[in-house]
Order: structure tokens, then sequence, then C-alpha cells
DNA sequence: TAGGTCATGATGCACGTACCTCATATCTGG
DNA sequence: CCAGATATGAGGTACGTGCATCATGACCTA
């Protein structure tokens, strides 16, 4: 049983008074607005610190009679766990209505870093208080993530991180480790090592380089007998990826394991299924759809490793309402879990 | 690209309009204050359906000039699982109160049914909008639990379920799969059947309750070679479980496997390693605490069936915000997943 | 029909913040 | 030392809802 604490809670009128100043000037503090010395301003902000002023969220946006307003934006095309991730967002618009935030969705052409740079270019900072993307490491990208955010945007990425740019948050699975789990199942399906094959989507892209390199380092250090094959690119298509797979199903008899760390799944089974050689196989791939079910429950696909894309725009809209005003530190999020999926435990 | 929807969001005022009342009598319907007839109050409730209106939950506490409450009630003793919910809870406090809420933590001595009904019945509608409570299925809880929410307090299950009672909402995982997952798991682990013996901490707790049959059925159903041993109740408490797990190893010198579906997990992995039959019997555990993970670190473990206390906090905080103003149907909450830990993606 | 009860309307203040205007105080440069 | 720029203060209104008060009208009953 812990007391009920009797002390309100800090307002701006509390902070004008512990730093003996008018409330006008907090006002212009807290909003950044000009006018304030600099001495001034230390001795609000010490004020802040002192009495752990909180703006109160909520009646902030209140009194600006605005919602906040969130744009996704996210790619488009055959891509699975993409549209997951876009339905995601569709369930999160109502209720997200209702804490006065306001999201709208773009989806854009795959991995063409040009749209999506056009697309960041075009947010107006009146109309779009946070830009949450899914985005490669392509320098077209990262200038207009730093653009945006000068103009006054807060912009997070998703799934796949830009470090070194201006993006304020990453959201998504630590994807070193997701390529060490793949690697440590797949070293104990083959204790006898063998060839594994590795298919990527596109090695710009921040998570599919980041998988690689932890398969890579997890198999070299505890699986020396396997061997490596690619890493192959098949730009999360599905059509490329059924071609990339059928080939290297023809080109290599002994074939004992398939890492498809991208998507473009439904291609992968369909060859793994044409060859009569799926389930002779083992396959690790990323992320729960219809294709990676289907493969699962076929025997086709061994392990699922999911990164719960509702989850990622639950913690993506929570540390955008943090972020929205200005608050400096790291928001508070749950990290993103990497989830194992076997036949038995399809959810 | 979607329209930025230009019309504002409704208000009590639309609805005074629509409804052809004044905003008075529609304030005393939103708050169920008397002195309404009921043709009048249909009136009401027909124009809030037809525009649509949804109360602003933080101009609503706004205007109270008060936060909403939050007790959790939480078991107390040895029980790590319950400490790493209690842990969660208090992770959650600072940043619910950004949020208007305020959140305390009762821990009551575990498996105490009257304890937790006096917890209960002490609580003042005044003083607490929403219980969030671990109980077991008691019928002095069941009452209090009606009780409470007669007086208005919206009380909600955590972990454990209460069907049959006024509780307006459960939160965990859904433990007849869990106990189907284990199942599944260990008679792949047993292809040649064998002794399986069960722990429980209390039947009379419905997520243990729920666990077991799950797993009865499963292994029924899948495997039959697999006898079950069981259920013996360890009351989630280290050193009864020490014991219990002690005997079965010294009666049972063919023992095959292990399910402990309740807590008390240091004092299964000590008895293990006491009788040096750790690794060579397949043991499975639920949540990821401190012992289960030095067990499956050390090999005594061999899977662990997490549910994630940190987002049930989260998903517990965030249905009691939204069940706070009277919203009638569910709340809108992700599933809290089971988490399936091996030694290799311990995290 | 007078007196009472009940349903409803009208209105105003409060909550914590944003943003505006206007007045005054303080500093700066020549 | 004064004009002009800049910094600060004072105070108001607004946001959407909760809650209180008071007035009015309808209806019932003796």
């Amino acid at each position: 049983m812990n007391e009920i604490g009797l002390r309100r809670r800090a307002t701006v009128h509390d902070v004008a008074r512990a730093a003996g100043v008018s409330l006008a000037t907090v006002d212009r503090v807290l909003n950044s607005r000009p006018g304030v010395r600099a001495a001034t301003a230390e001795k609000v902000e010490a004020a802040i610190a002192e009495i752990g002023f909180q703006r109160d969220l909520s009646a902030s946006l209140l009194a600006r009679a605005r919602d906040l307003k969130l744009s996704f934006i996210i790619p488009d095309g055959s891509n699975e766990f993409m549209a997951s991730l876009a339905d995601a967002v569709a369930r999160r618009v109502g209720p997200a209505l209702a804490d006065r935030m306001h999201i709208e969705t773009h989806r854009i052409r795959a991995l063409d870093a040009d749209a999506l740079a056009r697309s960041l270019d075009a947010l107006d900072a009146r109309q779009c208080d946070c830009a949450v993307i899914v985005a490669g490491e392509e320098p077209s990208v990262q200038a207009a993530v730093d653009n945006a955010t000068r103009r006054g945007i807060v912009v997070m990425t998703l799934v796949s991180d830009l470090p070194g740019t201006l993006r304020r948050h990453f959201i998504g699975i630590d994807n070193a480790a997701a390529g060490r789990t793949a690697a440590s199942l797949m070293g104990r399906f083959l204790p006898d090592g063998g060839k594994v094959a590795v298919i990527a989507g596109s090695l710009h892209l921040r998570d599919h380089s980041d998988r690689l390199e932890g398969f890579r380092a997890a198999l070299a250090a505890e699986f020396p007998a396997i061997e490596i094959i690619g890493p192959i690119e098949g730009h999360d298509e599905r059509s490329e990826t059924q071609a990339i797979v059928a080939e290297l199903l023809e080109r290599h008899g002994d074939l004992a394991g398939l890492y498809n760390l991208g998507a473009g799944n439904s291609g992968l089974v369909a060859a793994l299924e044409a060859s009569k050689r799926a389930g002779a196989i083992r396959v690790i791939a990323h992320e729960l759809t219809d294709p990676t079910r289907r493969g699962l429950r076929s025997g086709a696909i061994d392990v699922v490793l999911d990164q719960n894309p509702d989850g990622e725009i639950r913690e993506a809209i929570a540390a955008a309402r943090s972020l929205a005003l200005g608050s400096s530190g790291k928001p508070v999020t749950d990290p993103i879990e990497i989830g194992i999926f076997l036949r038995d435990n399809l959810r």
C-alpha cells in the first residue's frame, strides 16, 4: 500500500513562480518563441528541471485545437509484410483519433529511393508533425530525412534504421540478433554442415544487411561446417525470388538449407514445392504472413522469425506522441521482440 | 495518399444541436446524472450514434482536474513472475502520469483469497477508477469483484481470468493454447513416449487449470504414448516445488519429462541439479525470470513459455484508459502473445 | 387552483496550455 | 542621455468537458 500523492502536478504557473518570471515568458521558452534572453531562458529551464514540470500533452493539444498529424510512408508492391504493416496502421486510425492523433498512410513504390525522398520533401510541417518511414540507406533519402527534420518534422524510421541521419528514433527489432538466431537454429538443424543459400531483398536495406551480418558472424563462430552461398538479391519480389530459388535448387543438388532474410516468400514456397524438395531442405524465413503461414503448415518452411507489425505500429504511435512536443530525450518504448514461429505455435 | 479530414470532430455542442436538446441535458445523459426522461435520453443517444460523437478523454480528465486512478493488486511472495509484473507496473508509473493516470500497486499475500477480497472491498470508487487484479477462482474474490463493480469501479483481470463475474476485461495469454504448445513440444521431444510429470501452482488459478486442460487434450490427441503423472500443486512456492520435484525424481527413475505450468522454478531447477539428472529430462516451464533463464542456460530447462509482463501491463493501462469513461464495448487491445524461449533466443 | 415535484434550459467557471495584444521595463548604440 | 530596439509582464480568449446554480415550464395531486 503506497501513499496517494496529494501534491498537484506542476503547471506552467508553478514554473513561472519558481523561475521568478511571468507566464508569458515561460510560454515563450516552452514553445521556443523569440524574444527571450539566453539568461532568462536558462532560469526557466532550471525551474522546469527543479520542480519537475511536465507539460500536459492533452491540454496542450486541446489548446491548439488541433490533432497531432502523423504520416506513415510504407512501401507498396507485392511485399506482404508491408501490407500487414499498413493494415496495422489502419487498425489504429480510429483509436488514435480519440487521442487527438490524425494518422494518414502513403504507399510508395518499393525500393524507390527517389519516390520516398519526394514524398518526404512534400510534407508540410504545418500539416505533419511526424513522419514514420520504412527506408533503405540511399543518399537521397538520407538527405530528405535531414531536410524534413530541419523543417520541424520529427522523422522516425521503422523496420529498417537510418543511422547517421537526423531521424529521432528507430522502431524495429534488433536485426543482427535476428540473423544470429537464424544461424543458431540453422546450425542445430544441420549438425553435419552443408550448403546454405542466403537470399536478401536489397543490401541497401539496413535491416537486411544487419541480418546478414549477424547470420554470417554466428555461423562462422559456432558452425564452421556450414558453407554460405550468396547472398543473392531478390528485391523482395515474388517472381524474382521464385526464379532465384529455382535456379539455386537446380544448380546445387546438395543444398541443405535456405535462409531468406527478405520478403518474396510466396515465390520461395512456390519454387520449393515445384522442385519436390520442399521438406528436405531446412528453410528459415522472415515475417508471419499468408505465404509463410502456408509454408509452415505444408512443411516447406521450418521456422519463421517475426517482428510483430502491430506492436511496431503501436510503439511508433506512442513514440510520436511523446516526441511531438519536443521532449528532448528518447521516448520510453518497449523493445520489439523477435517472435519465433514453428508449425505448432502459429497464431 | 488519402484525404485529410477537414471536418471538426464532433463535440457535446454538436450532440445537443443534433438531438434538439440543451447542453445541460447532453451532459446529464453522458455522465448518467439523474433528471432525464427515458425518451429524452434516447434522443441524445441516437444523436451521439448518428454523428459519431466520441467524448474527448483528455478534455474530460482535464475538466475534472483529476487523474485516472488505477490500482494494481499483485500477489507477493517468492513468485518471480509476480515480481516482474510489479516491476513492469513501476516502470509505467512515470509515463502514465504524463497521461493523467495515477497508478498505485498493492502487494498481497499470494493465494490468499480473503486478503484479496478485503483489498478489493477497501477500494473507494472516488479514489480508484479501475482495479487490475491477479486472482484465483475463489467465491470470496468473485463476490468482491462483483461488489467493486457495483460500486462503480472497473475491474479487470490480469494473467488469470474470472469468467462469470462482472469483471470488464481480461488481459493475458490464451492459456489453453500455451498448454497445447507445451504438449506439442514435449511430444516431439519424446518420440518414444514415457512419463511426464505435471506441476501446477494451484488449480484454483484459472490460468493453471486452462494450461493443464490444453496440455492434457493435446497430448491425448497427438501423443498417446505419453503418460501424465499428477498434477501436483506446488503453490507457486520455491521450497514446496523443490520438495515435490525431488520426490518425483526419486520415485520415478524413468521420468522422461516435466512440465511446470506454475511458478516456483528456482525450486525446480535446484531439485533437478541436485539429482544430477538435469539435462536428461525434458523440462518445460513458464515465464522468463531469473531462475528460468539460469535453467535455460545450464540446460536444466529446455523451453520456457513466456507471457511478456511488460506487454500485459501496457495493455492493462491502455484498456483501463479506454474503459474509464464508460465506453460500453470491449476495448481494442493487442492480444498478448505466447513467447517461446530456448537457450538460443534468450533476450 | 395553489403548491409541489420533476424535466429541461441557460449560463458561468474551472481545468492546463496556446496564442494574441498591449503596455512597460531594460538594454544598446551613437 | 535619448531614441529605438528588445525583453518582459499583464491579461484576455479559446479549446472540450465537468459540474454547479438558477430559472422556467410541464405535470401531478390534494
